[in-house]
DNA sequence: GAACTATTTGACCGAACGTTCGTATAAAAA
DNA sequence: TTTTTATACGAACGTTCGGTCAAATAGTTC
């Protein structure tokens, strides 16, 4: 075990490093193993072969967007002060995840979960927990400030965290139809609003 | 003229209607000629003949939808005494609009232009316009309330209808993805809490 | 260098895709 | 009644879809 991936892992990563691109801009439907081998360069075949199925291939690039959004949001994020300057950081964060297009379509999240929301399966069971997760987190975090006095204490933060995940999301798709940067402003108006900062 | 339909308006009527619906859940590519005409029991190319080409099917199902939420929500909307109730008004009417499930995968215009935001064409084009129209309505209506004093005179109208599009949005993503009501109740908690009633 | 394993390829499958075409049928117009 | 027009059909087009498989290529180990 030296530090450099084995060969098969290595074009594992970049396939769906280029899967997850596709996917915020034309869904996970619109992401063909065809097309993918194409923009790569590879085999329809050689890129098949890696994960068996086509919704294996969805729920590897998932994951696979799952752990890019941990690294460049959850894990620098948690690193604020806990309560409220830590639920801040997270929130922009996320927005400059969303911002400065890591992924070409925007939040991977947004547009995955707007695709899958209303069907059944295996992806779907994948993205919805993700969500959870995310929402999980922002709860735990937003109960910490109620806890230390951050916030008032009959904060609802259910209540709380649902508007600014809402806040979120909304400035992440309008960008994107409006194409330019003032959602984002307004969002972290609301956000800030709200937190009282 | 009689009161009555012509044929073939009738079959492109009920088409669209399907349309619509297949739209919500698996999105207006999910949406096939093949799949359409299966379900109505038409042929393929009967189908087909209405419109021309898919992006024509795509184009007219949007502006079937526009024309279904323009009858539920915005019309009805529009009777409710000017400025803060008519924005109330417009807005439950649409989380009604989304929480009956008119259609069956919810708003139609958060699922599409979820799935249109980052593309380009004619069908994108179509849906941010409607988008705009919305949102450009509820800014009238909220302009009427801050001029008859309902709202504070230092108002943001645009940031004010951010925030209520985000978490309309935000209760029939949301609702779909938990399959329950009480995304709905947040989302009208908060929209009540920023207009004061 | 041989043997073995991991990786990638190219040729192929049946099904579904959007689309075109010639034709049948039924209502409306003449 | 004849002619025209609107409407729907069935068969087929070339393309792409997800998926299979045996053969070739590369890397590693002996």
């Amino acid at each position: 075990m030296d530090g450099r991936l084995a060969r098969g892992e290595e074009t594992r990563r970049a396939t769906l490093a280029r899967a997850v691109d596709i996917a915020t801009v034309d869904g996970l439907e619109g992401l063909t193993v065809g097309r993918l081998a194409g923009e790569l360069g590879f085999s329809k075949s050689g890129v098949f072969a890696h994960f068996g199925s086509k919704e294996e291939l969805q729920l590897a690039t998932v994951e696979f967007a799952t752990q890019v959004f941990i690294d460049q949001v959850v894990r620098p994020g948690l690193r604020a002060p806990r309560g409220v300057p830590r639920l801040m950081a997270l929130f922009e964060l996320w927005m400059r995840f969303s911002r400065e297009r890591v992924f070409p379509g925007g939040c991977f999240f947004s547009a995955v979960s707007a695709e899958f929301d209303a069907r059944d399966g295996r992806v779907r069971d994948l993205v919805v927990a993700r969500n959870r997760q995310w929402a999980g987190l922002l709860v735990a975090v937003a109960a910490d400030a109620v806890a230390d006095g951050q916030l008032p204490a009959d904060t609802d933060v259910d209540q709380l965290v649902f508007e600014v995940n809402a806040l979120g999301r909304a400035a992440n798709e309008e960008s994107l139809t409006t194409r330019d940067d003032t959602p984002y402003t307004r969002a972290e108006t609301g956000v800030r609003h709200r937190l009282g900062v």
